[in-house]
DNA sequence: TTGTAGGCGTTATCAG
DNA sequence: CTGATAACGCCTACAA
């Protein structure tokens, strides 16, 4: 059974094809009875436009495209179900797709959705990105685009972010308050932007309440992984045994350093406090519950494309369009790791 | 800048539009001369084909669906992985939809997807999905098809699963050779396979074992969720105080069984003993370690994504096609929890 | 109120 | 080897 088409039910109505379009998108100018015939027999025939052919004449394709590192990830996964969630709510598909945290794939998926002419892009930059190349490819080619959570300050785009730094702020006072003296930092990689902002606000906390910077007391994660939390907490453990406190980059990460610390019988909160980054769910069901900061995954998501449709209806409608930026609040999630 | 057409290369070489077309394609028909110009002429304008056009052409837009029930969840977010892995080295895009375990919901991400004239579905059933009519008109209309993981045994299509049976007994095996003697289920709702089967296998392993069935030891999820876990925990603490072994649905649940038991104090493994299913991260960090059984989320991905094309191929092709069912191989893997 | 005609950009057929 | 022509299915001025 082919599909059925505006053609074929012109014909059997013995009627113009542009008549039975009209009917269909329900032009003022189509008398009552010719539109109830077509509307009918359509719907009998369970007509639905070739959305290839709508999208040729009208130059969009309710389409839009997501690069983000990992799916396989707390908070990105959380972003991704905010970001489905709201352009299904306005009619919108997504294409979903990795950069691996590498900026040679990044730049190929960027390729990739703009071949596929989407009608706009979100994403999230990979950690090695520290080129903008390909991103004012896509400013140029006046597609509309979003970034969230790991951005790139500049380009001059739509932007959903935390304060990064305040929150790292507020996370490592928490331990001060708590009575931690000397704290370490695990922290991400040198190129995100949040990740040089996490530190920041670290340094800031420290500074606030007298305690000496040392930069020894910094470690750098490279993958951003369990394994290199087990690691770090090992190394802090031999270097710096008197380390009362550590604040790191993300709740995986954290979660390494616990389970580190479990192993060798280092006392947690007792001897060190830790707190994490992002509220992941692992993190209030180990032991002991983790102390985090709560960053609102399914929101960033929502924001991020509700930004990007007022971009792609400001193309549509050719009327400006100003970017914004939207930073969501975070809050300090105290638990058993930092008791 | 409007978007580099055939035409206009075509006119600024002052040939055809067919020629340039040709030469683009690599067509043995078209002079050497003719074609570099072409190919060169393209590149410095850095031309790329209207996908749009190239769709209504060809028919085919070289995307595939994905319907899953949840994107915020280990095992389908690496699902997920693999398909977009596979999909891409093969040229495909994928749009990713969530039925939110809602029957609804996956009828109408079924039609999204049917009326966007993707090239083809991969899904996961609902918890919810107990009527096929929305699958069988996915049939009817040829479109290439397959499911994993909550499959349904009735639809003639392509499958990737595991021998759920088969785990579980092996699982429910795996307590008994511990030592439990009086073993609890707690298991997923009622209409998913993949739950009947595993409900199975843990009533054979109890048979093959001399353990009588007991139907009061069994429990039904509605969410499958943590807070199921806990609360189940504490129907079984409270009804069956002897229960020594709990098989349980999937990891998740059974952390809230864990984080139930640990809270009043029951000892896992000596009280009683605790086994997952699926192989979830967390399950290897939280204490006491859980002992599971490993699903290979990854491979079920590029697995069904292989089928897919094969199916979309065959039809391209006119070939035909015999659908097949994968059947992966699951581990038991045990930790601290089955110790 | 209805219909004609042209075009969106590409591909395929067929004739020169 | 090259090109004219006709689709693919839909939309929309503009006529009638």
């Amino acid at each position: 059974m082919r599909d059925i088409t505006l053609k074929q039910i012109a014909e059997t109505l013995g009627i113009s094809i542009t008549t039975v379009s009209k009917a269909l998108k329900n032009y003022p100018d189509v008398s009552a009875k010719t539109k109830k015939a077509v509307l009918d027999l359509a719907h009998s025939l369970s007509y639905t436009p070739n959305s290839f052919a709508v999208n040729l004449r009208t130059k969009e394709s309710r389409t839009i495209g997501l690069i983000i590192p990992e799916v396989v990830h707390h908070f990105f996964s959380s972003v991704i179900n905010g970001i489905i969630d709201e352009a299904e709510k306005h009619g919108y598909l997504v294409i979903i797709l990795q950069s691996s945290e590498s900026l040679e794939l990044e730049k190929k998926q960027m390729e990739l959705l703009m071949n596929k002419r989407v009608d706009g892009i979100i994403m999230s930059l990979s950690n090695e990105s520290n080129d903008d190349e390909h991103i004012r490819e896509v400013m140029r080619k006046e597609i509309p685009f979003v970034m969230f959570d790991k951005i790139s300050k500049l380009i001059p785009c739509s932007k959903v972010i935390i304060n990064d730094q305040k929150a790292a702020f507020e996370a490592v006072s928490h331990l001060i308050q708590k009575g931690c003296k000397k704290i370490a930092h695990i922290r991400g990689p040198v190129n995100p932007q949040n990740a040089i902002d996490r530190f920041l606000g670290y340094k800031k906390a420290l500074e606030k309440n007298n305690i000496p910077y040392d930069p020894k007391l910094v470690y750098t994660c490279k993958n951003v992984t369990f394994e290199e939390g087990r690691l770090f907490a090992e190394q802090i453990a031999a270097e710096h045994a008197d380390v009362d406190g550590v604040f790191v980059i993300t709740d995986l990460v954290a979660v390494g350093v616990l389970d580190y610390f479990n192993e060798v019988n280092i006392k947690v909160p007792q001897q060190v406090r830790v707190i994490g980054f992002s509220n992941w769910f692992m993190s209030q069901v180990i032991t002991p519950k983790l102390s985090t900061v709560n960053q609102p995954s399914f929101e960033m998501g929502t924001a991020a494309f509700r930004l990007l449709l007022e971009e792609m209806n400001a193309k549509k409608d050719m009327t400006s369009f100003k970017t914004r930026t939207i930073e969501l609040e975070t809050q300090v999630i105290a638990r058993d790791s930092t008791l």
